[in-house]
DNA sequence: ACTGGAACGAGAGCAGTGCTCTCAAATCTC
DNA sequence: GAGATTTGAGAGCACTGCTCTCGTTCCAGT
């Protein structure tokens, strides 16, 4: 609950990007602009689904839309600022897609959590390579430009929420061998917690960011190729382990997941381009 | 122990790396032919560190050790062949660091864990871009071929043993709350289990790999920058995270951990170069 | 309505890359 | 020592990100 307010808070603050807007501008210059941005970003990601963050060329983006290369620097300065726009999107994306997986505080927490995680995992399958841009290595050169840290911290805000909406309603409680804390990470939790989530104990905190990390490492884990040799389709690990977690979490609710729809691994052909036909499959 | 067993079984099956054998070469070709190829991947090493894997040019490389760019096809057929190599080496570093900060099974489990974690996070911070090379986003391009996988299941091993000896010993029980597994992941672990930990249970497998990919990706989100907004310094999380994981684990065990030194974040002045001298520490 | 200025697309060009090919020198093997 | 193999050097190809210039197109203020 509160921490939507605090996404919509954030994601204010972030420079207005081009890809909403395009019907509101003025000019035909204008509209020209953001349509062209919008051609080449979505070109860009195109050829970042077969080829990852190495195979995207500014010279066969601007092949492709039938320009010439120069053109297209008076669109992005430089490669890194595509690559900005695109990762500024993949979290958008994500954080979107997160979002609109969680039906809310009616439903009981321990659903809403594994329906957000497994929704995460789903999005990360379908778009590997977006995946990598945002939670891969990051790209040598460059840091994280400000205008990220917004869109990325979408995802821990919705899981921190739904976590201190448990807490609120009493759906969730403190584990009772929970581990003391040292003062200095209590001071860099309480920090934490002034930005996103007042209402939570720090202990709480703490074990969402542990349920955090654990969630983006086994989905990395899956997608860059560390479980082929073990738990090869990772959908039941992954399904056991969301369950492991919300339980780490305090969540008490027995709703969970694994409704009806198996963890259905099929999807990792995802190197053949989505438009295709899937006859031979 | 038993672990340590298959940790050499399965790293024999592996293709002699030409590291080691610099001394028994024949004839001088040869040693030629072993210390230049040794001299590339330190040069190329180097590099790395500095520019990440988009940073690594052959040509760079051979300009570097005073030769002339094609000379270096010689020794790698390929850019990627130069990068599997300096994969394999990353991992077989990783792993040589993590096993000789095991004391061994006379320790407390408990306190073997924590120093083995410790120490991979150690050498993940003072080789990130080493890190980034086999836990971030995988090359585009290439799959990672066949003689990476076992350098690369070195660390989970040794872990897996750790807890294999708790086990044996007594010193690890299975929390009685333990999350019933579906068939379809008791087999994989069933499988997993007959390679690499026949004694542990797959209940308790199951707890080792959660904790393993949760190890990993914590260290992957310090490095990789999605912890600077929250846990900055990310020692202390680090540190309260390890003990949590033990506690997962069943670990019951008491000597923890932070004994003598906080775990500092001042090394991530990692850029530069490890010669250069520590006296503005 | 016109004009000055801003934005734009095209083209050439520069320095750099991975990689291939050819040719001569060095080295090993018989 | 002769023949075979390996090595290093150089030129070259196709490609990249990026810059600069030069006309053209479009927008805005008077």
């Amino acid at each position: 609950m509160l921490s939507y307010l605090f996404i919509a808070l954030i994601a204010g603050t972030l420079p207005v990007m081009d890809t909403a807007p395009t019907n509101a501008s003025r000019t035909a210059r204008d509209r020209a602009r953001a349509e062209l941005t919008r051609e080449i970003k979505d070109e860009a990601r195109r050829q970042l689904a077969v080829g990852g963050a190495d195979g995207l060329s500014l010279r066969a983006v601007s092949r492709a839309l039938g320009m010439v290369s120069s053109a297209l620097y008076r669109y992005f300065p430089s490669r890194e600022d595509l690559l900005t726009a695109l990762i500024i999107d993949a979290y958008d994306s994500l954080g979107e897609t997160a979002a609109s997986a969680d039906p809310g505080p009616a439903t009981p927490t321990t659903r809403r959590w594994w329906l957000i995680c497994t929704e995460i995992r789903n999005w990360a399958l379908a778009h590997r390579h977006e995946y990598a841009l945002i939670y891969g290595s990051p790209i040598p050169g460059y840091q994280a430009p400000q205008a990220t840290i917004a869109p990325a911290s979408r995802v821990p805000l919705l899981l921190i929420g739904v976590l201190q909406d448990a807490w609120l309603t009493g759906e969730a409680d403190l584990p009772t061998d929970s581990r003391p804390l040292v003062p200095e990470l209590v001071e860099q939790l309480d920090a934490l917690r002034a930005l996103v989530a007042a209402e939570l104990p720090a202990a709480a905190l703490v074990r969402a960011l542990v349920a955090w990390t654990q969630l983006f490492g086994m989905i990395s884990f899956e997608l860059f190729g560390q479980l082929v040799g073990s738990v090869d389709p990772s959908g039941y690990f992954f399904d056991h382990a969301v369950h492991h977690i919300a339980d780490q979490l305090g969540l008490r609710g027995q709703n969970r997941g694994r409704t009806t729809t198996p963890p259905d691994d099929l999807d990792r052909a995802e190197e053949t381009t989505e438009e295709t036909s899937r006859t031979s499959d």
